[in-house]
DNA sequence: CAAGTTATCAATAGAATAGTTGAATAGCAA
DNA sequence: TTGCTATTCAACTATTCTATTGATAACTTG
């Protein structure tokens, strides 16, 4: 029967876009696309892979349908191939930290204490009432292709030289990349080493803006 | 630097849940799993596999936390671990087939000619007004597992010799395990041939399930 | 207890995948 | 054209994954 032989195909395609995300290398891609639109060379550096090796992940996520490219003058840039992959990242992400234990623990280990946060919710509701700073504290790269609307630009490593920019008696909220990423809550440490009130987002960017809360910049 | 080396392990942890949905063998297995709980023997037989790669292949799946098993007497029942293992599947299907263009090819391929659907939305609508026969096409044991409230068990393999069951002016509606699952198709053709007016429902047990709509069965 | 069922384990061979290296290609800039 | 940069290709090795086989373990029934 060929029935059977069609389904085994359709299930084979399929598995064609789970191994997209079967490899640590290409999950670390996806991560650092859902921030922003890369080079190969850019995303070989932040992923710390090699160009060759990066380029065959970035190959195999472009024939999964995860990524999409187009030529920029010398270089090719790569981005994630819609908001539908985002959030199938964003949900394995999720569903691997609730059933995985080990990824709980990894997590905890990479990011550190945790420190105070404010949810999206309240976060939007606040941002209204103007009595509060919000720091994008990713890479400027990442905050130029988009970031949420009011947001300033203090990336992680200038955050300490640059603290005497923020007034003394605001109220500060830091957001990086999203809930495994330890750029917030690195910031809210050093802001409270200065004396600063100051918490981090419950999740990060690519959160916010697949929630289709407001944002800047990017287009 | 060991902030890396923390960074490597949690994305290693999360591709243990993507290896899961990389294989099409583990792929069937969720698929049916999504349907209702089953030992390893049934599902080696729904997936046409041996009994050992089947049980091989759950252990990959308990492991990476996606199912969830007890044991029931002599047998032991595999079930999917959450709703949200639920979503992440049908998430992937989806992405799979708005994006990669043969999942939609081998869709069609087996699925065959697409008959006339009704939404989720129409069908809960019409529920109500009781003008309607909602068969449930699937193998008695996944109806008996949970079903769609006032949908009737009518597998696929019976529906022809009990047709004289079903009133012969009622508007019929079939629906079985999905979108990529033949059965309801099956069911419509049949049941236009014997000259009633009848559709398919957009989706299936999964899906409407996942929404919150009226169940029954199951327990 | 013995016999039968259900599921897992252990070992293995073949297939697929990951990462490296060095060569090749495409565009840019002089 | 030449030199330069960014990316891809091709070939190769090491590793991991898959499915099979036959043996073993857990439980039920008589």
């Amino acid at each position: 029967m060929e029935a059977r032989e069609a389904k085994s195909e359709l299930f084979e395609a399929i598995a064609g876009l789970g191994k997209a995300f079967s490899s640590s290398r290409r999950l670390e891609l996806i991560d650092l696309l859902a921030q922003s639109p890369r080079s190969v060379d850019q995303l070989a550096e932040a992923a710390g892979l090699s160009v060759a090796n990066t380029s065959q992940h970035l190959q195999a996520l472009h024939a999964s349908g995860v990524v999409s490219r187009c030529r920029e003058g010398n270089r090719i840039r790569y981005e994630l191939a819609g908001d539908d992959v985002l959030a199938l990242w964003i949900g394995m992400r999720d569903t691997a930290q609730a059933r995985v234990a080990e990824v709980q623990r990894a997590a905890d280990r990479y990011v550190g204490e945790p420190v105070e946060a404010i949810s999206a919710a309240e976060l939007l509701a606040r941002l209204e009432s103007d009595e509060l700073v919000l720091l994008d504290v990713r890479p400027g790269v990442e905050f130029e292709s988009g970031h949420i609307a009011g947001a300033r630009s203090f990336p992680i490593d200038e955050l300490e030289e640059r603290l005497a920019q923020l007034p003394h008696e605001a109220e500060v909220v830091a957001y990086c990349r999203g809930p495994f990423c330890a750029f917030a809550d690195e910031a809210v440490r050093t802001l409270n080493r200065s004396g600063r009130r100051a918490r981090r987002l419950e999740g990060g960017w690519p959160e916010w803006k697949l929630a289709g809360a407001p944002v800047a910049g990017g287009g």
